[in-house]
DNA sequence: GACTCACCTATTGTCAACAATCGTGGCTGA
DNA sequence: TCAGCCACGATTGTTGACAATAGGTGAGTC
């Protein structure tokens, strides 16, 4: 069950690969029964493109597609912080403190590459979107666009140096959380996010087929 | 298939109902095994809840998570009144200038009551979210929260005289997105919709079971 | 040689029967 | 009388087989 959106998350199957519902049956060890709603999951979740009496897909994000995707997280990451500047715990905000100082210090070991790229900068929104108390919200983040997202991670290649400045961006971010200060929060927030996003409208088109 | 979740979003089947899948499967005339495919899609939507080994149920909202939607939806239309105010053609402007006349000619005609409660109200919001040119923050509007919302329309009952102000907000709105100001657009609509939230907030509980 | 049409295969869509699990009711015993 | 246990019924979970549709392949014709 699961086990199918791991696989097409962490890119075992790459975009755009066609699936095979028989193929799929026999590679999981279950009937068509069960992977076919599965199959309708994660196509609810966009994760996969089916057209009726021809099969499903893997989606295949244009960089059109990824510049969609990082608007509505800026919205829905901004409300998120907004929300978590408010109603975070105390002891929540110390241990996200905590969570950056470890990244820092993989950040240093690692000299930078790592943080960005990987699951990092990934628990750091995680949190903040668990923060937020609305399990509606936080949901539509981790649950469909941080899957989606993290089909995509490969072509986020961080730029060298990147990861300081991801880190320090977070860092910001939390110490508007920390202070109660709501809007802040929410612009740095978007701001975070458009930067990703910025980095990808100057991208060549990489597309795959 | 789209006739079980029409059914539940129109509200007939109220919120809390025991789905079975036998009864479904007869009811609309299919083998049980598309309805668990259509039952599982509306899961992921979050029209229902599902219980492994017990079933399915209409999922009732309580108060607390009707204002998790109300503040999920402020960031998202927040954003496509933002986006739509810098996309949306001249042409679309103006279509739906006209839908707002149309809108006033009913309120004149009915007292002012019908419009916010039908559905007058989606049709704008509806337009905003697909003039924002981005459809993936379109399709999590319209295909999740407007189904979901749309189930507690009743309990949204407008008070007297609503169905003017929530017009003037709507043309107020229009009109920051005709003079292509996003900010503003985006503001308006976000307090738009928090004075949903706040009347639903100071509303007294009403609990189904 | 290129195009069209019919067939054929492979894949998806659907169904009815079987297995497993949960909730309920009644029974038994203290 | 009430608590706990057991068995039964009903509902969900799963399976394999059958039907329908789409796309490819080959022969035939212009």
């Amino acid at each position: 069950m699961a086990a199918l959106q791991r696989a097409i998350v962490t890119g075992e199957f790459s975009p755009g690969t066609k699936l095979s519902e028989t193929d799929l049956a026999k590679r999981f060890g279950v009937s068509r029964g069960p992977l076919r709603e599965a199959i309708r999951r994660l196509e609810i979740r966009r994760l996969l493109t089916v057209v009726p009496n021809v099969g499903a897909r893997v989606v295949s994000l244009d960089n059109q597609q990824l510049v969609e995707l990082f608007e509505t997280r800026e919205a829905l990451e901004g409300q998120a912080a907004r929300l978590a500047a408010e109603r975070m715990s105390d002891q929540a905000i110390a241990d996200l403190q905590g969570l950056l100082d470890r990244h820092a210090a993989v950040i240093s070991a690692a000299d930078g590459r790592a943080y960005y790229q990987e699951e990092g900068d990934y628990d750091f929104h995680y949190r903040i979107a668990h923060g937020s108390g609305n399990s509606l919200l936080a949901g539509i983040l981790l649950d469909d666009l941080y899957q989606l997202l993290r089909m995509y991670r490969f072509r986020l290649s961080a730029a060298h140096g990147r990861a300081e400045q991801a880190l320090l961006e977070h860092r910001q971010i939390l110490a508007a959380i920390s202070e109660r200060d709501g809007p802040l929060a929410e612009l740095l927030m978007r701001r975070h996010i458009a930067r990703g996003r910025n980095r990808l409208a100057g991208q060549v088109e990489v597309d795959q087929e």
